[in-house]
DNA sequence: AAACGATTTAAACTGTTGTTTGAAACGGGA
DNA sequence: TCCCGTTTCAAACAACAGTTTAAATCGTTT
């Protein structure tokens, strides 16, 4: 009758959390399918019966954390009109708390830290797509707070200088007395950080403005 | 009578240069010992020959990129004693022009990138050097600037609001349609990209500056 | 020209890692 | 109980990369 698959072991989801963890730890190419294995408590083998290779798994982790983190960290603002002040706290905010996050809400972002430096070919479109909605989400907001006058080249500064420091917060092992010990960032509470760096932002986004509509200003008087 | 080498082919050099041009743009892992001996025109056997291994090329390399580096972008303003705000616009300044580099200059910071996400072990006295003499540096300027009423939080917090753009812009290659290409990022002029990076860096430390001193009179008042 | 050390070379070696394989173990129907 | 698809397992396999080796080459000195 081929009902659906009776005692359905969950060595699948297992293998799979495990290679999260692996993989936000210390990315693809250092995460052994040995290792995940091991931490999932299953045969070598086992990667790929359930899931091919080593790099669909990959894949399925992208996709699986990605959704994780969206969840738990939402990047929109939950009140529908807010003002753009306030979509760009909370869209920091939930950049922040992921990056600090130790558990399962906080891979993704360890993991597309390790994309950045060295992207995998064959997760390209995954990749883009996941660059392309944080930007037009950003890109909105900014556009919102500086006002109509912005141009690519403010637009593009703003995004470096706001979501930079949020994933090296992501990327944190640099220099580390050892592997898994938290650098100095993590003395502080996510929460209160994750303010701050908006306040910082909001400075920087606010002298943009008043610079461009002195510009705007002169330009309209000299026209 | 042994005197100093004689023909000396430059051989040891070019591997070394064609290690720093690999390293900076693929990182350790996948910067193999064949193509760096490829693109020196030298023989694999070469590495082993003069540098005993992969790994200890790599120290060499890194040890050499900086000197470079300092070399062609310092961080120190020239001037001894610059105004905070012309040491913290050198400082900056610097960082960026690294990261638009494409050229030798460049390879440093790009290295240090993929370091921060993949560190080696046994590069650890070295960049924790750097580290800190990079730390050092700003946490002076930083200090200067906010005056001394600032606490470890600030600094942290500026730290990575100054650094980690920088550095982002470093790791070139997120989302990138094929390796190699440069980001929109790189579309801007280096110098008028630094200028405007460390306004918005003015910025944000002048808010955390007038909130201290704001903290400070209401604090005296109370006590 | 012979001799010597330094350099270069191609090939073999070694260790690691992802993958495959074929058999064994499992678990629920007929 | 027997059957059959699913899952697990240990071992073998294949590919790749770093390293070693031993012979060949080159330049210089005597």
């Amino acid at each position: 009758m081929k009902v659906a698959v009776t005692h359905s072991s969950d060595t699948k989801q297992k293998v799979l959390e495990a290679a999260a963890k692996v993989f936000s730890d210390v990315g693809y190419h250092e995460g052994t399918v040995a290792r995940i294995c091991e931490e999932a408590g299953a045969n070598r083998a086992a990667v790929n019966y359930y899931y091919g290779d080593k790099e669909n798994l990959y894949r399925e982790v992208w996709n699986h954390t990605y959704r994780l983190a969206q969840e738990t960290h939402p990047l929109q603002s939950t009140r529908e009109e807010a003002s753009p002040e306030d979509r760009l706290r909370a869209f920091m905010r939930s950049l922040v708390l992921q990056a600090f996050d130790a558990g399962p809400a906080g891979h993704f972002i360890r993991i597309m830290a390790f994309e950045m430096t060295d992207p995998m070919e064959s997760l390209r479109e995954e990749r883009t797509r996941v660059r392309e909605d944080l930007f037009e989400l950003f890109t909105g907001i900014a556009r919102d707070m500086v006002g109509m006058g912005v141009g690519r080249e403010e637009l593009v500064l703003c995004r470096i200088m706001v979501l930079a420091p949020s994933l090296g917060i992501g990327m944190r092992r640099f220099g580390c007395r050892a592997k898994h010990v938290p650098h100095d960032m993590f003395e502080f509470e996510p929460e209160e950080m994750a303010e701050r760096m908006f306040r910082f932002a909001l400075a920087g986004i606010e002298g943009i403005r008043s610079s461009i509509h002195r510009r705007d200003a002169a330009g309209e008087g000299g026209a």
